[in-house]
RNA sequence: CGGGGCGUGGCGCAGUCCGGUAGCGCACCUGCUUUGGGAGCAGGGGGUCCCCGGUUCGAAUCCGGGCGCCCCGACCA
Protein backbone atom coordinates (compact mmCIF):
# COMPACT_ATOMS: atom_id res chain seq x y z
CA UNK A 1 0.00 0.00 0.00
CA UNK A 2 1.10 2.98 -0.47
CA UNK A 3 -0.40 4.82 2.23
CA UNK A 4 -0.92 2.73 4.78
CA UNK A 5 -3.90 4.41 6.01
CA UNK A 6 -6.08 3.86 3.31
CA UNK A 7 -6.99 0.31 1.60
CA UNK A 8 -6.27 -1.01 -2.25
CA UNK A 9 -9.07 0.33 -3.87
CA UNK A 10 -11.97 -2.33 -4.94
CA UNK A 11 -10.99 -0.91 -9.06
CA UNK A 12 -7.29 -1.91 -8.04
CA UNK A 13 -7.59 -5.41 -6.73
CA UNK A 14 -10.64 -6.61 -5.49
CA UNK A 15 -9.27 -9.86 -3.72
CA UNK A 16 -6.21 -7.33 -2.23
CA UNK A 17 -9.23 -5.21 -0.81
CA UNK A 18 -11.71 -8.16 0.52
CA UNK A 19 -8.55 -9.41 3.04
CA UNK A 20 -7.73 -5.81 3.89
CA UNK A 21 -11.03 -4.86 4.81
CA UNK A 22 -11.20 -8.18 6.83
CA UNK A 23 -8.05 -8.03 8.63
CA UNK A 24 -8.14 -3.62 9.68
CA UNK A 25 -11.79 -3.70 10.46
CA UNK A 26 -11.37 -6.49 12.86
CA UNK A 27 -13.46 -9.15 11.68
CA UNK A 28 -11.26 -12.12 11.62
CA UNK A 29 -6.97 -12.43 11.94
CA UNK A 30 -5.18 -15.17 10.14
CA UNK A 31 -4.61 -18.15 13.11
CA UNK A 32 -1.66 -20.58 13.81
CA UNK A 33 -3.83 -23.48 12.46
CA UNK A 34 -3.36 -23.66 8.46
CA UNK A 35 -6.55 -22.66 6.53
CA UNK A 36 -8.27 -22.15 9.94
CA UNK A 37 -8.84 -18.18 11.28
CA UNK A 38 -9.46 -16.13 13.89
CA UNK A 39 -13.42 -14.90 14.16
CA UNK A 40 -12.82 -11.36 16.42
CA UNK A 41 -15.62 -10.12 18.45
CA UNK A 42 -16.47 -7.77 15.58
CA UNK A 43 -16.64 -10.52 12.92
CA UNK A 44 -18.18 -12.74 15.53
CA UNK A 45 -20.50 -9.99 16.39
CA UNK A 46 -21.71 -10.09 13.66
CA UNK A 47 -22.45 -13.74 13.14
CA UNK A 48 -24.39 -13.88 16.24
CA UNK A 49 -26.79 -11.26 14.80
CA UNK A 50 -27.01 -13.81 12.14
CA UNK A 51 -27.29 -16.45 14.24
CA UNK A 52 -29.86 -15.13 16.42
CA UNK A 53 -32.25 -13.89 13.43
CA UNK A 54 -31.89 -17.65 11.22
CA UNK A 55 -32.50 -19.30 15.06
CA UNK A 56 -35.95 -17.56 15.33
CA UNK A 57 -36.79 -18.20 11.74
CA UNK A 58 -36.26 -21.48 11.77
CA UNK A 59 -37.93 -21.89 14.85
CA UNK A 60 -40.98 -19.81 13.81
CA UNK A 61 -41.41 -22.94 11.33
CA UNK A 62 -41.01 -25.85 13.79
CA UNK A 63 -37.69 -26.68 13.71
CA UNK A 64 -35.58 -27.28 17.04
CA UNK A 65 -32.11 -26.93 18.06
CA UNK A 66 -30.07 -30.10 19.23
CA UNK A 67 -26.26 -30.85 19.13
CA UNK A 68 -24.59 -34.13 17.51
CA UNK A 69 -21.03 -35.14 18.52
CA UNK A 70 -17.70 -33.81 16.15
CA UNK A 71 -16.73 -36.74 15.32
CA UNK A 72 -18.13 -39.13 13.27
CA UNK A 73 -16.90 -42.54 12.35
CA UNK A 74 -14.90 -43.30 9.42
CA UNK A 75 -17.96 -46.35 8.13
CA UNK A 76 -20.54 -43.90 8.38
CA UNK A 77 -19.39 -41.07 5.84
CA UNK A 78 -18.31 -44.58 3.57
CA UNK A 79 -21.54 -46.13 3.47
CA UNK A 80 -23.34 -43.55 0.87
CA UNK A 81 -21.70 -43.30 -2.45
CA UNK A 82 -22.25 -40.20 -4.00
CA UNK A 83 -21.19 -38.84 -0.28
CA UNK A 84 -18.22 -40.63 -0.04
CA UNK A 85 -17.10 -39.89 -3.24
CA UNK A 86 -17.55 -36.07 -2.69
CA UNK A 87 -15.63 -35.62 0.22
CA UNK A 88 -12.97 -37.86 0.87
CA UNK A 89 -10.70 -35.93 -0.60
CA UNK A 90 -11.39 -33.01 1.97
CA UNK A 91 -11.83 -34.83 5.07
CA UNK A 92 -9.60 -34.69 8.16
CA UNK A 93 -8.74 -38.09 10.23
CA UNK A 94 -8.88 -38.80 14.03
CA UNK A 95 -6.55 -41.73 14.04
CA UNK A 96 -5.21 -41.89 17.35
CA UNK A 97 -6.73 -41.14 20.88
CA UNK A 98 -5.62 -41.59 24.71
CA UNK A 99 -1.85 -42.27 23.20
CA UNK A 100 -3.41 -45.70 21.43
CA UNK A 101 -4.45 -46.16 17.33
CA UNK A 102 -8.00 -46.36 17.28
CA UNK A 103 -9.42 -49.41 16.01
CA UNK A 104 -11.78 -47.21 13.44
CA UNK A 105 -10.96 -44.18 12.72
CA UNK A 106 -13.10 -40.76 13.09
CA UNK A 107 -13.39 -38.05 10.84
CA UNK A 108 -13.73 -34.31 12.05
CA UNK A 109 -17.55 -34.09 10.22
CA UNK A 110 -17.30 -32.11 7.11
CA UNK A 111 -21.18 -32.52 7.34
CA UNK A 112 -23.67 -34.40 9.77
CA UNK A 113 -26.00 -36.07 7.59
CA UNK A 114 -24.56 -39.42 8.25
CA UNK A 115 -24.60 -39.32 12.10
CA UNK A 116 -27.93 -37.31 12.45
CA UNK A 117 -29.63 -39.96 10.13
CA UNK A 118 -28.17 -42.54 12.07
CA UNK A 119 -29.65 -40.91 14.84
CA UNK A 120 -32.88 -40.61 13.57
CA UNK A 121 -33.40 -44.34 12.76
CA UNK A 122 -33.11 -45.18 16.50
CA UNK A 123 -35.95 -42.43 17.26
CA UNK A 124 -38.40 -42.83 14.32
CA UNK A 125 -40.34 -46.16 14.09
CA UNK A 126 -43.97 -44.54 13.20
CA UNK A 127 -45.53 -42.14 10.76
CA UNK A 128 -46.58 -40.72 14.09
CA UNK A 129 -42.91 -39.75 14.56
CA UNK A 130 -42.63 -37.86 11.98
CA UNK A 131 -41.56 -35.40 10.30
CA UNK A 132 -38.32 -34.92 12.33
CA UNK A 133 -37.32 -31.27 12.31
CA UNK A 134 -33.78 -30.34 13.89
CA UNK A 135 -30.96 -27.55 13.32
CA UNK A 136 -27.47 -27.72 14.90
CA UNK A 137 -25.42 -24.72 15.30
CA UNK A 138 -21.95 -25.69 14.70
CA UNK A 139 -18.12 -25.75 13.52
CA UNK A 140 -17.07 -28.21 10.63
CA UNK A 141 -14.09 -29.31 8.79
CA UNK A 142 -13.30 -29.81 5.36
CA UNK A 143 -9.24 -29.57 3.83
CA UNK A 144 -9.65 -27.42 1.54
CA UNK A 145 -6.45 -26.91 -1.14
CA UNK A 146 -6.57 -23.47 -1.24
CA UNK A 147 -8.66 -21.03 1.50
CA UNK A 148 -9.76 -17.01 2.16
CA UNK A 149 -10.71 -15.62 4.89
CA UNK A 150 -14.59 -16.13 5.83
CA UNK A 151 -14.98 -17.72 2.07
CA UNK A 152 -13.52 -20.42 2.37
CA UNK A 153 -11.81 -22.14 5.43
CA UNK A 154 -10.50 -25.52 6.84
CA UNK A 155 -12.67 -25.06 9.87
CA UNK A 156 -15.81 -22.76 9.82
CA UNK A 157 -19.21 -22.42 11.40
CA UNK A 158 -22.63 -22.97 9.95
CA UNK A 159 -25.88 -24.50 10.74
CA UNK A 160 -27.04 -27.91 9.58
CA UNK A 161 -30.61 -28.45 9.02
CA UNK A 162 -31.64 -32.35 9.08
CA UNK A 163 -35.80 -33.22 8.33
CA UNK A 164 -37.32 -36.64 8.01
CA UNK A 165 -40.60 -36.92 6.47
CA UNK A 166 -43.07 -39.55 5.38
CA UNK A 167 -43.93 -38.67 1.72
CA UNK A 168 -41.05 -37.35 -0.86
CA UNK A 169 -43.80 -34.11 -1.47
CA UNK A 170 -43.61 -32.91 1.96
CA UNK A 171 -39.89 -33.36 2.05
CA UNK A 172 -39.71 -30.94 -1.19
CA UNK A 173 -42.21 -28.72 0.06
CA UNK A 174 -39.54 -28.57 3.25
CA UNK A 175 -36.85 -27.83 0.55
CA UNK A 176 -37.90 -25.29 -0.62
CA UNK A 177 -39.19 -23.45 2.68
CA UNK A 178 -35.78 -23.47 4.11
CA UNK A 179 -34.55 -21.97 0.49
CA UNK A 180 -37.52 -19.40 0.83
CA UNK A 181 -36.42 -18.69 4.45
CA UNK A 182 -32.54 -18.32 3.21
CA UNK A 183 -33.63 -15.76 0.46
CA UNK A 184 -35.81 -13.99 3.04
CA UNK A 185 -32.96 -13.41 5.09
CA UNK A 186 -30.33 -12.66 3.00
CA UNK A 187 -32.29 -9.80 1.82
CA UNK A 188 -33.85 -8.53 4.44
CA UNK A 189 -31.17 -8.80 7.01
CA UNK A 190 -27.88 -8.83 5.27
CA UNK A 191 -29.52 -7.05 2.09
CA UNK A 192 -27.75 -8.99 -0.24
CA UNK A 193 -30.92 -10.24 -2.76
CA UNK A 194 -29.63 -13.48 -4.29
CA UNK A 195 -31.33 -15.82 -7.02
CA UNK A 196 -32.69 -18.85 -6.31
CA UNK A 197 -32.89 -22.58 -7.87
CA UNK A 198 -32.03 -25.92 -8.57
CA UNK A 199 -28.15 -26.65 -9.07
CA UNK A 200 -27.61 -28.80 -11.99
CA UNK A 201 -26.16 -32.66 -10.92
CA UNK A 202 -22.60 -31.84 -11.75
CA UNK A 203 -22.94 -28.93 -8.91
CA UNK A 204 -25.45 -30.38 -6.09
CA UNK A 205 -24.56 -32.01 -3.19
CA UNK A 206 -22.41 -35.23 -2.82
CA UNK A 207 -25.76 -37.52 -1.91
CA UNK A 208 -28.79 -34.82 -2.30
CA UNK A 209 -31.38 -35.71 -5.28
CA UNK A 210 -31.71 -32.33 -5.92
CA UNK A 211 -29.80 -29.34 -4.66
CA UNK A 212 -31.56 -25.80 -4.43
CA UNK A 213 -29.27 -22.35 -4.00
CA UNK A 214 -28.87 -18.84 -3.06
CA UNK A 215 -26.63 -17.50 -5.63
CA UNK A 216 -25.35 -13.98 -4.56
CA UNK A 217 -23.72 -11.37 -7.02
CA UNK A 218 -20.71 -9.58 -5.47
CA UNK A 219 -19.35 -6.51 -6.48
CA UNK A 220 -16.83 -8.01 -8.68
CA UNK A 221 -19.18 -9.53 -10.27
CA UNK A 222 -18.74 -12.88 -8.99
CA UNK A 223 -21.23 -14.75 -7.43
CA UNK A 224 -20.98 -16.71 -3.69
CA UNK A 225 -23.21 -19.66 -3.60
CA UNK A 226 -24.56 -18.31 -0.10
CA UNK A 227 -26.80 -20.92 1.08
CA UNK A 228 -28.08 -24.73 -0.17
CA UNK A 229 -31.09 -26.40 0.54
CA UNK A 230 -30.97 -30.50 -0.25
CA UNK A 231 -33.62 -32.65 -1.39
CA UNK A 232 -32.13 -36.07 -0.24
CA UNK A 233 -34.83 -38.37 -1.01
CA UNK A 234 -34.51 -41.75 0.52
CA UNK A 235 -30.55 -42.08 -0.29
CA UNK A 236 -29.39 -41.29 3.29
CA UNK A 237 -32.37 -43.23 4.97
CA UNK A 238 -31.35 -46.47 3.29
CA UNK A 239 -28.21 -46.49 4.02
CA UNK A 240 -28.84 -45.89 8.14
CA UNK A 241 -31.98 -47.90 8.21
CA UNK A 242 -34.60 -44.86 8.93
CA UNK A 243 -37.59 -46.09 8.37
CA UNK A 244 -41.34 -46.30 9.79
CA UNK A 245 -44.35 -48.02 9.72
CA UNK A 246 -47.07 -45.96 7.84
CA UNK A 247 -50.56 -44.93 8.55
CA UNK A 248 -51.26 -48.40 5.92
CA UNK A 249 -48.90 -50.71 8.47
CA UNK A 250 -46.05 -50.82 5.33
CA UNK A 251 -42.48 -50.59 6.53
CA UNK A 252 -40.79 -47.16 4.73
CA UNK A 253 -37.71 -45.67 4.15
CA UNK A 254 -37.95 -42.10 5.49
CA UNK A 255 -37.40 -39.06 3.23
CA UNK A 256 -34.71 -36.54 3.99
CA UNK A 257 -33.98 -33.00 3.54
CA UNK A 258 -31.11 -31.12 4.96
CA UNK A 259 -29.77 -27.42 4.46
CA UNK A 260 -27.13 -24.73 5.54
CA UNK A 261 -25.69 -21.27 5.57
CA UNK A 262 -22.32 -20.37 7.19
CA UNK A 263 -19.71 -17.99 8.40
CA UNK A 264 -19.13 -17.51 4.18
CA UNK A 265 -22.41 -15.17 4.69
CA UNK A 266 -20.10 -12.70 6.52
CA UNK A 267 -17.77 -12.62 3.24
CA UNK A 268 -20.79 -11.83 1.63
CA UNK A 269 -22.11 -8.88 3.30
CA UNK A 270 -18.05 -7.60 3.21
CA UNK A 271 -18.15 -8.16 -0.61
CA UNK A 272 -21.79 -6.90 -1.11
CA UNK A 273 -21.54 -3.43 0.34
CA UNK A 274 -18.19 -2.72 1.21
CA UNK A 275 -16.57 0.69 -0.46
CA UNK A 276 -13.10 1.62 -0.56
CA UNK A 277 -13.33 3.17 2.94
CA UNK A 278 -13.94 -0.02 4.63
CA UNK A 279 -16.72 -2.15 5.67
CA UNK A 280 -20.67 -1.41 5.74
CA UNK A 281 -22.63 -3.28 7.78
CA UNK A 282 -26.08 -3.57 7.61
CA UNK A 283 -27.60 -1.80 10.43
CA UNK A 284 -29.77 -4.97 11.34
CA UNK A 285 -26.62 -6.85 11.49
CA UNK A 286 -24.37 -4.52 13.33
CA UNK A 287 -23.25 -4.97 16.45
CA UNK A 288 -23.03 -1.25 16.77
CA UNK A 289 -25.83 0.99 14.90
CA UNK A 290 -24.48 4.46 16.37
CA UNK A 291 -21.30 4.53 17.85
CA UNK A 292 -21.26 8.18 20.10
CA UNK A 293 -18.07 10.14 19.82
CA UNK A 294 -17.84 12.71 22.59
CA UNK A 295 -15.51 15.88 21.83
CA UNK A 296 -13.33 16.58 24.93
CA UNK A 297 -12.08 19.92 25.08
CA UNK A 298 -11.03 20.60 28.93
CA UNK A 299 -14.33 20.63 30.88
CA UNK A 300 -15.24 16.88 29.88
CA UNK A 301 -17.81 16.49 32.09
CA UNK A 302 -21.15 18.10 30.44
CA UNK A 303 -20.27 16.14 27.72
CA UNK A 304 -19.69 12.92 28.91
CA UNK A 305 -22.76 13.50 30.78
CA UNK A 306 -24.60 13.86 27.22
CA UNK A 307 -23.50 11.22 25.59
CA UNK A 308 -24.56 8.16 28.47
CA UNK A 309 -27.98 10.31 28.15
CA UNK A 310 -27.90 9.88 24.83
CA UNK A 311 -26.98 6.36 24.69
CA UNK A 312 -29.58 5.72 27.36
CA UNK A 313 -32.53 7.26 25.02
CA UNK A 314 -31.36 5.26 21.97
CA UNK A 315 -30.65 2.03 23.90
CA UNK A 316 -34.81 2.66 24.74
CA UNK A 317 -35.65 2.88 21.43
CA UNK A 318 -33.86 -0.31 20.48
CA UNK A 319 -30.86 1.23 18.84
CA UNK A 320 -27.19 -0.71 19.96
CA UNK A 321 -24.41 2.01 20.41
CA UNK A 322 -21.26 2.59 21.96
CA UNK A 323 -19.63 5.91 23.28
CA UNK A 324 -16.27 5.98 22.53
CA UNK A 325 -14.13 8.05 25.21
CA UNK A 326 -10.60 6.68 24.51
CA UNK A 327 -8.53 10.10 25.27
CA UNK A 328 -5.58 8.79 23.24
CA UNK A 329 -7.07 8.94 20.08
CA UNK A 330 -8.50 12.59 18.10
CA UNK A 331 -12.11 12.23 17.05
CA UNK A 332 -10.89 12.16 13.52
CA UNK A 333 -9.27 8.75 14.56
CA UNK A 334 -12.18 7.67 15.35
CA UNK A 335 -14.00 8.72 12.62
CA UNK A 336 -11.83 6.77 10.41
CA UNK A 337 -11.88 3.71 12.41
CA UNK A 338 -15.74 2.94 12.74
CA UNK A 339 -16.06 4.20 8.81
CA UNK A 340 -13.56 0.90 8.52
CA UNK A 341 -15.28 -1.70 10.79
CA UNK A 342 -19.13 -0.11 9.00
CA UNK A 343 -20.94 1.39 11.40
CA UNK A 344 -23.93 2.65 9.67
CA UNK A 345 -24.02 6.12 11.93
CA UNK A 346 -22.02 8.28 13.83
CA UNK A 347 -23.31 11.02 16.89
CA UNK A 348 -20.87 13.24 17.64
CA UNK A 349 -21.55 15.20 20.74
CA UNK A 350 -19.21 18.40 21.74
CA UNK A 351 -18.98 21.78 23.43
CA UNK A 352 -21.01 23.70 21.28
CA UNK A 353 -23.57 20.92 20.44
CA UNK A 354 -24.65 21.57 24.11
CA UNK A 355 -24.95 24.82 23.98
CA UNK A 356 -26.88 24.95 20.81
CA UNK A 357 -28.79 21.81 22.02
CA UNK A 358 -28.36 19.59 18.39
CA UNK A 359 -26.53 16.60 17.68
CA UNK A 360 -24.00 15.98 15.18
CA UNK A 361 -24.93 13.04 13.17
CA UNK A 362 -22.65 11.60 9.84
CA UNK A 363 -23.63 8.57 7.90
CA UNK A 364 -21.38 6.09 6.58
CA UNK A 365 -22.72 6.09 3.51
CA UNK A 366 -23.10 9.26 1.73
CA UNK A 367 -25.77 10.02 -0.83
CA UNK A 368 -24.79 11.88 -4.41
CA UNK A 369 -24.23 15.26 -3.36
CA UNK A 370 -25.25 15.29 0.33
CA UNK A 371 -22.87 16.30 2.99
CA UNK A 372 -21.75 13.07 5.49
CA UNK A 373 -22.57 15.25 8.38
CA UNK A 374 -25.88 17.03 9.60
CA UNK A 375 -26.66 18.70 12.90
CA UNK A 376 -29.84 18.02 14.21
CA UNK A 377 -31.72 19.57 17.14
CA UNK A 378 -31.09 16.61 19.86
CA UNK A 379 -34.71 14.94 20.24
CA UNK A 380 -35.15 14.77 16.55
CA UNK A 381 -32.06 12.85 15.86
CA UNK A 382 -32.54 10.62 18.35
CA UNK A 383 -36.43 10.01 18.04
CA UNK A 384 -35.28 9.67 13.82
CA UNK A 385 -32.53 7.00 15.00
CA UNK A 386 -34.39 3.78 14.29
CA UNK A 387 -36.83 4.94 11.19
CA UNK A 388 -32.96 5.94 10.05
CA UNK A 389 -31.61 3.00 10.28
CA UNK A 390 -34.61 1.27 8.40
CA UNK A 391 -33.75 3.40 5.45
CA UNK A 392 -29.99 3.22 5.41
CA UNK A 393 -31.25 -1.28 5.48
CA UNK A 394 -33.64 -0.63 2.86
CA UNK A 395 -30.90 1.58 1.11
CA UNK A 396 -28.52 -0.97 1.11
CA UNK A 397 -30.65 -4.02 -0.26
CA UNK A 398 -31.71 -1.46 -2.99
CA UNK A 399 -28.23 -0.39 -3.94
CA UNK A 400 -27.35 -4.22 -3.90
CA UNK A 401 -30.98 -5.73 -6.33
CA UNK A 402 -30.01 -2.55 -8.50
CA UNK A 403 -26.09 -3.63 -9.05
CA UNK A 404 -27.57 -7.12 -9.51
CA UNK A 405 -30.08 -6.89 -12.30
CA UNK A 406 -27.57 -4.20 -14.08
CA UNK A 407 -25.18 -6.91 -14.48
CA UNK A 408 -27.16 -9.35 -15.04
CA UNK A 409 -27.15 -10.07 -19.39
CA UNK A 410 -30.11 -12.27 -20.74
CA UNK A 411 -31.54 -13.60 -23.99
CA UNK A 412 -28.09 -14.27 -24.69
CA UNK A 413 -28.03 -17.21 -27.53
CA UNK A 414 -24.28 -18.52 -28.55
CA UNK A 415 -20.78 -19.50 -26.86
CA UNK A 416 -19.63 -16.73 -28.72
CA UNK A 417 -21.99 -14.49 -27.16
CA UNK A 418 -21.46 -16.19 -23.89
CA UNK A 419 -17.62 -15.83 -23.93
CA UNK A 420 -17.97 -12.72 -24.75
CA UNK A 421 -20.50 -11.18 -21.98
CA UNK A 422 -18.21 -13.01 -19.21
CA UNK A 423 -15.06 -11.85 -20.66
CA UNK A 424 -16.73 -8.83 -20.42
CA UNK A 425 -17.65 -8.64 -16.97
CA UNK A 426 -21.23 -9.51 -16.90
CA UNK A 427 -22.25 -11.42 -13.60
CA UNK A 428 -25.27 -13.72 -14.19
CA UNK A 429 -25.85 -14.40 -18.16
CA UNK A 430 -28.61 -16.67 -18.37
CA UNK A 431 -28.83 -18.94 -21.79
CA UNK A 432 -30.63 -21.97 -22.73
CA UNK A 433 -29.42 -25.25 -21.98
CA UNK A 434 -30.01 -28.85 -23.27
CA UNK A 435 -29.01 -30.01 -20.09
CA UNK A 436 -26.08 -32.00 -21.27
CA UNK A 437 -23.12 -31.57 -18.54
CA UNK A 438 -20.76 -31.60 -21.70
CA UNK A 439 -21.90 -28.72 -22.33
CA UNK A 440 -21.40 -26.74 -18.92
CA UNK A 441 -17.55 -28.52 -19.26
CA UNK A 442 -16.96 -26.72 -22.06
CA UNK A 443 -17.88 -23.21 -21.37
CA UNK A 444 -16.31 -23.72 -18.19
CA UNK A 445 -12.69 -24.80 -19.89
CA UNK A 446 -13.65 -21.42 -22.16
CA UNK A 447 -14.80 -18.64 -19.53
CA UNK A 448 -14.51 -20.23 -15.81
CA UNK A 449 -18.11 -19.91 -15.91
CA UNK A 450 -20.27 -22.51 -14.33
CA UNK A 451 -23.91 -22.84 -14.17
CA UNK A 452 -25.04 -21.60 -10.89
CA UNK A 453 -28.32 -22.30 -10.81
CA UNK A 454 -31.72 -23.03 -12.99
CA UNK A 455 -33.66 -19.75 -11.95
CA UNK A 456 -36.77 -20.26 -10.19
CA UNK A 457 -39.59 -19.08 -11.92
CA UNK A 458 -39.74 -15.25 -10.69
CA UNK A 459 -35.85 -14.74 -11.59
CA UNK A 460 -36.72 -16.23 -15.59
CA UNK A 461 -36.57 -14.53 -18.34
CA UNK A 462 -40.56 -13.29 -19.76
CA UNK A 463 -39.50 -15.50 -22.80
CA UNK A 464 -38.07 -18.62 -22.44
CA UNK A 465 -34.82 -19.64 -24.24
CA UNK A 466 -35.78 -22.43 -27.22
CA UNK A 467 -32.03 -23.34 -28.09
CA UNK A 468 -28.86 -24.17 -25.99
CA UNK A 469 -26.71 -21.89 -25.95
CA UNK A 470 -24.33 -24.41 -27.27
CA UNK A 471 -26.40 -24.67 -30.44
CA UNK A 472 -26.92 -28.41 -29.77
CA UNK A 473 -30.60 -29.37 -29.42
CA UNK A 474 -33.40 -27.56 -27.70
CA UNK A 475 -33.20 -25.88 -24.25
CA UNK A 476 -34.67 -28.09 -21.25
CA UNK A 477 -34.14 -24.94 -18.72
CA UNK A 478 -33.21 -21.48 -18.58
CA UNK A 479 -29.83 -21.48 -16.56
CA UNK A 480 -27.35 -19.15 -15.02
CA UNK A 481 -23.76 -18.98 -15.56
CA UNK A 482 -21.46 -16.63 -13.52
CA UNK A 483 -17.78 -16.94 -12.71
CA UNK A 484 -18.03 -17.98 -8.81
CA UNK A 485 -16.34 -18.26 -5.29
C1' C B 1 -0.11 -29.92 -6.76
C1' G B 2 1.53 -26.07 -10.98
C1' G B 3 2.73 -20.51 -11.65
C1' G B 4 3.98 -15.80 -9.12
C1' G B 5 5.29 -12.97 -4.68
C1' C B 6 7.10 -12.77 0.28
C1' G B 7 9.33 -14.21 5.35
C1' U B 8 13.84 -8.51 9.40
C1' G B 9 10.51 -5.30 16.91
C1' G B 10 2.99 -5.62 17.25
C1' C B 11 2.01 -3.71 11.82
C1' G B 12 4.17 -1.83 7.10
C1' C B 13 8.94 -1.81 5.10
C1' A B 14 14.55 -0.53 4.00
C1' G B 15 19.11 -3.02 4.43
C1' U B 16 20.80 -8.60 1.02
C1' C B 17 23.48 -7.43 -5.37
C1' C B 18 28.99 -5.71 -2.97
C1' G B 19 29.63 -10.01 4.49
C1' G B 20 31.88 -5.78 9.24
C1' U B 21 27.97 -2.16 15.71
C1' A B 22 20.30 -4.13 12.98
C1' G B 23 17.57 0.69 10.86
C1' C B 24 12.98 3.76 9.28
C1' G B 25 7.56 4.95 9.59
C1' C B 26 3.33 3.69 12.36
C1' A B 27 1.88 1.48 16.92
C1' C B 28 3.36 1.05 22.30
C1' C B 29 5.16 3.41 27.44
C1' U B 30 6.15 8.32 30.40
C1' G B 31 5.48 13.62 30.61
C1' C B 32 3.58 18.22 28.83
C1' U B 33 0.57 20.67 25.27
C1' U B 34 -3.67 19.07 22.29
C1' U B 35 -8.70 17.05 20.70
C1' G B 36 -15.30 19.22 15.57
C1' G B 37 -11.80 14.41 9.80
C1' G B 38 -5.99 10.06 10.77
C1' A B 39 -2.34 15.69 16.85
C1' G B 40 2.69 17.95 18.33
C1' C B 41 7.19 18.02 21.11
C1' A B 42 10.60 15.55 24.44
C1' G B 43 12.21 11.13 26.61
C1' G B 44 11.83 5.64 26.53
C1' G B 45 10.94 0.13 25.91
C1' G B 46 10.87 -3.77 22.57
C1' G B 47 14.18 -7.87 17.42
C1' U B 48 16.66 -16.08 18.24
C1' C B 49 16.72 -10.91 10.99
C1' C B 50 11.42 -18.13 9.42
C1' C B 51 14.34 -22.83 10.70
C1' C B 52 18.65 -26.24 10.16
C1' G B 53 23.37 -26.90 8.25
C1' G B 54 27.76 -25.01 5.56
C1' U B 55 31.63 -21.19 4.02
C1' U B 56 34.22 -17.24 6.81
C1' C B 57 38.12 -14.09 11.81
C1' G B 58 33.02 -12.37 11.17
C1' A B 59 26.51 -14.02 7.96
C1' A B 60 20.04 -10.60 7.91
C1' U B 61 23.50 -10.52 3.63
C1' C B 62 27.06 -15.89 0.32
C1' C B 63 25.99 -21.54 -0.48
C1' G B 64 22.79 -26.09 0.46
C1' G B 65 18.37 -28.06 2.48
C1' G B 66 13.75 -27.38 4.84
C1' C B 67 9.30 -24.76 6.70
C1' G B 68 5.52 -21.11 6.52
C1' C B 69 2.30 -17.28 4.48
C1' C B 70 -0.25 -14.47 0.52
C1' C B 71 -2.03 -14.06 -4.70
C1' C B 72 -3.45 -16.68 -9.52
C1' G B 73 -5.12 -21.77 -11.28
C1' A B 74 -7.08 -27.07 -10.45
C1' C B 75 -10.79 -28.67 -5.76
C1' C B 76 -14.80 -26.56 -2.88
C1' A B 77 -19.90 -23.82 1.35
Amino acid sequence: MADEKKLTPRGEDFATWYNEVVLRSELADYSPVRGSMVIRPWGYGIWENMQRALDQMFKETGHENAYFPLLIPMSFIEREKEHVEGFAPELAVVTQAGGKELEEPYVIRPTSETIIYSMYAKWVQSYRDLPVLMNQWANVMRWEMRTRLFLRTSEFLWQEGHTAHATPEEAEEETLLILGIYRKFMEEWIGMPPITGLKSDSEKFAGAVRSYSCEALMQDNRALQAGTSHFLGQNFARQFDLKFQSEAGQEEYAWNTSWGVSTRLVGGMVMTHGDDDGLIVPPRLAPVQAVIVPILRGDDAPVMAKAAEVQARLRELGVRTKIDARENLSPGAKYYEWERKGVPFRVEIGPKDLEKGQLALARRVVPEGEKRKEFLPEADAIAGMPSRLEAFQSELRDRALARREANTVRGVKSLDELHEAIEGGAGFVSTGWNGDPAVEEAVKERTKATIRCLPQEEFRSPEAPTKCVSGEGASVAEVFWARAY
